[in-house]
DNA sequence: CGTAACGCTGCAAGCGTTTGCGTATTCTAC
DNA sequence: GTAGAATACGCAAACGCTTGCAGCGTTACG
């Protein structure tokens, strides 16, 4: 067994409540310079480590907050993780990861060992297709929880990027390039995420006086674990189908534009002469896909700052209650060289 | 506060002990069907929860295994604690991600709080620079560590992937192919996965009656998080500086050779006709590189169970303390369009 | 009818911490 | 010399759960 507080109280020659308010710092009971030296010490000697399960059963808070992924492996998602990691444990708070990894009826699951670990909130880095069961559950215990993307029905705080803004972005700026005909590759529409981007191609091409032709908006269809690439490529064949050939693309995310890449390349095109393509989220390996990719950034460090400060907000306020919040980030528009637009030289970045 | 075990009892009008028994499937007390239904039904209308914290200090197993990663943003290492992450959930633990992104002072942190989590077991995904001293404060508490990497001056089992034999596929292939100026991208050859890989291409060329030309080891220098596409970049520069140009190149990891692919063509190199690149780890993007990358391929899955196996066998066996076991797995080499050799088509696999 | 055996359930201790409160000691001021 | 205040520390309850053991009611058998 591991060594404990009672061990340290005792090697110390204190009793074990001393020993625990030195350890904490607990600046109040005014303890001796000397006892706490002597508590210290034995600590150290004993190399005490505290026990977290004991902490919790006795303070009532787990100091734990959920990381809810549905999917890692795929675009920035990890970028996320990571970020929100770092800000929850900046607060000195714990994040538990609740990894679903594609396999939707994971996502009860991973809510309830939220509640069993008695996370104080949680924060949602991307929901995946069944969330809404999953999260109710926590919504039923009034968890707080925040989320990095748009989600239907569920009471949080929603701290996302205006991807309309970043599709209007990506298509005005096709649009200045001379195209008009271009496709949209897109998942279900009836998801709000892609919903938002579609609502953003519309409205660009309308201020160009465009209307949205339905023969070019191409469906993802499937859905893969870990990354999109292979879906792109196959979805770029029923984009090759379209007659007359669009001269532009849009796609939902970089992996899937760097997938149609792929397919485009061995179909003969040339990117950008023929087909330009524009993707979403700026993944890192999008300035080395085989053209280097023009896309919609997500500041996702921003994001997950935001998101978890409103978090503690409302850890902290127990009370008050206040109605769900809604952050729309301005994504930023960072040309390469897949649409033609800077074929030479540095990236050039066009603030939103 | 939550719904405890003693609401349900109360609310099923039997004592705790018997729903703990009941809720825990404990079949040994013989409890009457009926009360076991009592209580189930209890527990289902107050959405009962057990409750980690009391559970783990009242059994004095924690259920849990910290999974050690160093930097999951770099090639296959999200893949690895995927694999691990379900292999270790397969069998009812749950896993613990201590996660360091690149910042090494947070390694020992991070062993502290497996600890304080009371892991029963410890499997590093990827060890990063300054694990040894972290992973020695493990190993004092005698808590059972396996290992995905190779790990110096650490008692552990190392579950591995032959990376020696891996380069030798790597180095025969593009012997195979004709050529004998095949400069190597590495990083430091203290390291052990570097050197290991280093020697595999030793013996390669030796195999052909070659030696290493030191002016053809370039090293790679300085260390990026999330991803190593820039220094791969930044690398090729010195590969292109190498007088007479070497025709080939071997890079420690694919994110390198991707990094360098970009460079090469900014240069005006043709790939592979006048330099034809092999990789490391095929990560998911490696097919869809701007030309398609021929690497040597990680056997992530077995690694992870196999790992995962001879660590629950040690928290199983908690006495005989058998000595450390090394395991090399075989990689394969998947040949794709980077070297010429399988120009056109569907991927050419060659087995160990 | 007595008693043993068995089936079912509850009592209570204990896991490692935290913390309110009580107590013992020392010090100050009169 | 003593009241009173500080000062320094320990006692013990509580957190939610598990589990060995005791207790009770019932049945079966001698």
């Amino acid at each position: 067994m591991a060594v404990t507080l009672k061990d340290v109280a005792s090697e110390a020659g204190v009793a074990v409540s001393t020993a625990s308010r030195v350890l904490r710092g607990d600046p109040h009971p005014m303890i001796g310079a000397g006892t706490r030296e002597r508590v210290m010490e034995a600590a150290r000697r004993l190399r005490y480590r505290h026990n977290v399960y004991a902490r919790q059963l006795a303070l009532g808070r787990s100091e734990v907050v959920g990381i809810f992924a549905s999917a890692l492996m795929e675009g920035v998602n990890l970028a996320k993780f990571q970020a929100l990691e770092s800000a929850i444990r900046a607060r000195g708070y714990r994040p538990l990861l609740g990894h679903t990894a594609g396999h939707d009826e994971l996502q009860v699951q991973s809510a309830k060992e939220f509640i069993s670990s008695a996370v104080e909130g949680v924060v949602v880095a991307n929901a995946g297709r069944g969330h809404r069961h999953a999260l109710e559950v926590l919504a039923e215990r009034r968890i707080p929880i925040v989320s990095l993307e748009p989600l239907e029905g569920v009471e949080a705080d929603i701290i996302t990027v205006d991807r309309r803004a970043g599709a209007r972005l990506a298509i005005r700026h096709l649009l200045d390039l001379g195209h008009r005909r271009i496709a949209m590759l897109h998942s279900q529409l009836d998801r709000s995420p892609s919903w938002e981007r579609y609502e953003g191609y519309r409205e660009a091409l309308a201020e160009y006086g465009c209307s949205v032709d339905p023969s070019l908006l191409v469906p993802i269809v499937g859905a893969s674990r870990d990354g999109s690439y292979a879906l792109g490529y196959e979805t770029a064949r029923h984009l090759l189908a379209i007659q007359p050939l669009p001269t532009a693309a849009f796609c939902s995310n970089d992996e899937i534009a760097i997938g149609a890449m792929k397919a485009l390349a061995e179909a003969g095109l040339r990117i950008p002469e023929e087909m330009a393509l524009v993707g979403f989220d700026d993944i890192k390996v999008a300035a080395y896909a085989p053209v280097p990719l023009t896309t919609v950034a997500q500041p996702v460090a921003a994001q997950a700052e935001q998101a978890v400060a409103l978090l503690f907000e409302h850890i902290a306020n127990q009370g008050p209650e206040r109605p769900p919040q809604v952050v729309q980030i301005e994504p930023r528009l960072v040309v390469r060289a897949s649409c033609g637009a800077a074929a030479a030289g540095r990236e050039r970045r066009a603030e939103a």
